[in-house]
DNA sequence: GGGAAATCTGTAATCGATTACATTCCGCCC
DNA sequence: GGGCGGAATGTAATCGATTACAGATTTCCC
């Protein structure tokens, strides 16, 4: 492996005055530069970021540790995250915890150990122990659910409650009585929020809460398909809001199995606007919720953090919009452009809802 | 931040004591290990992995290039790798090209940097330029799709050209002439591979081949969208062959537009089993391709590869199903137990065709 | 108790870059 | 031509670990 060394043997010159070519804009002479630059190309030279970081003391590195690569929700962040951390130039160690706190805990461990320069989570639970990073001075930043509130952390949320709540309203509206609510494990935070707002939309209708219609389960077509099976097993609905795209595909396996329409015998609202949910006839309701631009937001919350640590932690709540009644979806937005909007200061600005009871 | 060197003088010791305590198998006294150990807990230490890495000239790391975080097909492999990767202790740079030549140069490059011990990679063509990292001793897995044959890499294959030419032979026997094809972009393998699969089906039944039949477009929503649109536009089909799940979703999304009902107006079979598939009344046909165990496949040769690195480039080709008719499809297996199923082995043994025709 | 062997621990070089500081080079002006 | 100043380059310390080698300590056995 060719290093700075043989490079600066080859041109001629010291290790200085390659590292400078490379990675300092110190000036330096441009036939020299020159000269460094055709030894290095002839050698194949790679600079050894390992050496660079260790001398720097910094990394160009983030972690972006996440509870499930298979969830859409989770990819759509992904690039978010990585498209901000691209144009900045940092590159991203994916971690995939898989809800498992053990798992989440050797990622921490491992962020910490190859001195990323920021870390960004998805975490298994409100007490995962992001402070051993944070009492080093590593920057995190906690997407889609919230951590301790002690925990100084810059955060960005979707306000899945008030969604939830909104999409209970009108299957009130609707006429429904018996409304169920299957959602993801207790533990996590987005799981619980959803029956909240789900609790408050009956409440403030004055209907009763029946515990047995509220089911808890893995966040996956596994669970849902589970729920769905013990909850239609002991009782029947009208309505199910489902907390995720990946429970609804269980929910509406079994829905089929029990000879059961959706959005005819019974009514579905489902978090997530998966692609595939408009091809379903007759369709069903979605709450869409900006994966993207939660992403692109905890990116930029982490630069900015970086620029200026002192800074008091900020938190950043996105809308989750459910679309009026009858109304189409609204189009995947992917992508915006970077250059024009900022996700950050759009979020707080738009904070108001879009909600359609 | 607390180095090893803080360690050794709370702990009155050395520093090389220190790093046999964490990092070796070196004896050391039972009472100096613990005294270590409990300076270590106090200060909070974490070894430094760079400067670790950078000494012993290797990194626990690998990189993982793939073309699309958002195609499910590919975070099923990614997971397969995962879990490969972190049962031998290795962690995973996760790099997401985008189908993008450049993006992909610019991430081999970062993989060289950051030292990784290995790179596994869906390239977004046969002239990726891996060879920068072959050169310097690198191990490569290319997975999915081939590089030049002159390169010498492992590599994991679907042979999804069989897959294609099963799906068109039924499709073919159940009456079918006006047969169209929708793949991803001509320069990515398994897009035309597919191609060829449908163009040998036809040639052996003796149908003549209609260029305007077949459709390249991007491996996505959109573009799956825009062939079906085009080529719904000129001519009318009886059957098409889809290359890639969200690809079919922009195809669904077409016929529906059309007032087309899949399966009835327009027969088709779509690659890989997405969970919603099964959803669709009537439901669609799909080719099931072992995503997992790709990636379970090619961690493990990579694996290998770190154990003995002369060893020639070996191949290894996994088989897609397509259930038969009528047939439900394949429950799809989840992460079979690492320990008991070796994946490489049972690919070459099982390399039998299990397709229908 | 003495001495050899085995075990434990320390010293210092090393990995490959960056960078503070020192030195050399070069052009310019009087 | 000499001296000055700024630009270019070099020397060597540094980042935080690992590890070859040397030296110290303990163990064991007669």
């Amino acid at each position: 492996m060719t290093t700075i060394r043989d490079v600066a043997r080859l041109a001629q010159v010291s290790t200085a005055t390659v590292s400078r070519v490379f990675a300092s804009d110190t000036a330096v002479r441009p036939d020299t530069a020159e000269r460094v630059r055709r030894a290095a190309r002839e050698l194949g030279y790679v600079p050894n970021s390992l050496a660079r970081s260790l001398r720097q003391q910094t990394s160009a590195t983030w972690a972006l540790i996440i509870a499930d690569i298979e969830n859409p929700f989770l990819t759509q962040v992904t690039r978010g995250v990585e498209d901000v951390a691209q144009s900045a130039g940092y590159s991203l160690l994916l971690c995939n915890t898989d809800e498992n706190p053990e798992k989440e805990e050797g990622y921490l461990s491992i962020a910490a150990q190859y001195r990323v320069s920021g870390v960004l989570i998805t975490p298994t639970s409100a007490t995962s122990r992001v402070d051993r990073l944070l009492s080093r001075g590593l920057p995190v930043i906690t997407m889609d659910r919230p951590l301790r509130q002690d925990l100084a952390v810059d955060t960005v949320l979707i306000d899945s409650r008030r969604a939830a709540r909104a999409a209970v309203d009108r299957m009130i509206a609707h006429g429904h009585r018996r409304i169920a609510c299957i959602t993801g494990p207790q533990r996590v935070f987005t799981a619980s929020e959803r029956v909240l707002g789900y609790r408050e939309a009956l409440q403030d209708a004055g209907l009763p809460i029946d515990e047995n219609l509220i089911r808890y389960a893995a966040f996956n077509e596994n669970g849902g398909r589970q729920a769905a099976d013990a909850l239609l097993e002991t009782a029947d609905v009208e309505a199910i809001l489902v907390a995720n795209s990946m429970m609804a595909v269980g929910v509406l396996r079994i829905l089929r199995d029990r000879q059961l329409t959706p959005g005819q015998d019974v009514e579905l609202v489902v978090f997530d606007d998966a692609p595939w949910t408009g091809l379903l006839t007759p369709a069903i309701s979605v709450i869409h919720q900006p994966a993207y631009e939660l992403g692109q937001a905890a990116g930029k919350l982490l630069l900015d953090r970086l620029r200026s640590p002192g800074q008091p932690a900020r938190t950043v709540m996105l809308n989750a919009t459910l679309p009026a009644d009858g109304e189409a979806p609204l189009p995947r937005v992917r992508r915006p452009d970077l250059a024009t909007t900022d996700p950050v200061t759009s979020a707080i600005l738009t904070r108001s809802t879009h909600l359609n009871p």
